[in-house]
DNA sequence: TATTATTACCTAAGATTCTTATGTATGTTT
DNA sequence: AAACATACATAAGAATCTTAGGTAATAATA
């Protein structure tokens, strides 16, 4: 993902958030998404990328649906009814991570 | 830490940088100050917390003195000159996460 | 035309960071 | 007397990642 430790944890939330937008993506396609949008510092490795798109559909949070293109198959996933109300408990937590990493790097002072 | 999966990777990142701002701290300290940094709902876990200062001490960021305040021992860490340049890394390192997941999450509309 | 790069999927071993559970010991409150 | 708070610690296991491989098709390049 990046020399950082701090995106550990962050993939699932990453994969959910761009299916939202989206629509639909193949895997692939996210690991190059990822990159534009974050101008090259950041790289979804396939060793983890592959791992959670194949939890994220067990548990019921996303589908796929393959398809042949140009003979090389595609994994299109895409968000469930449930995956939709997850997305919207992840961004919460994102949102709250946030704002408790701001509280405690940068605290108001108190007087 | 909390239910939540980002907080991951942050735990050293928190300690350096109270460690920065107050100075020295002891490890329950640590714990506390974090909990009413965040309102509660962030809960530094001693299992996870220890071990990260002994592997920080042991990395030379931290220096240890041990103190016996009311019959009870207190370690108090603070930062080593290394130490005090890592942390600098650090706050950047936080800020360019912090950087990419908006982007990702909350991308620019191009056109 | 042979090689390399890109596209597209995958898994397994090991590293790292955490949670859960447990232990020790003192002081304070109920 | 029991429970809670303070203060340290470790060990087993879970979760998430990196590294390192593998397969296979198409495109670009030497």
């Amino acid at each position: 993902m990046s020399n950082n430790k701090l995106y550990r944890g962050s993939l699932t939330t990453i994969i959910m958030r761009l299916l939202e937008q989206e629509g639909k993506m193949y895997g692939y396609e996210i690991t190059q998404r990822v990159k534009e949008l974050t101008n090259g510092t950041m790289d979804v490795k396939e060793g983890a990328l592959y791992p959670s798109l194949h939890k994220l559909q067990s548990e019921g949070h996303l589908k796929v649906e393959a398809e042949k293109v140009e003979n090389r198959i595609r994994k299109y996933y895409s968000l469930t009814p449930q995956g939709e109300k997850e997305v919207v408990n992840m961004m919460q937590e994102l949102k709250e991570y946030m704002e408790n990493m701001q509280a405690i790097i940068n605290p108001k002072l108190s007087f």
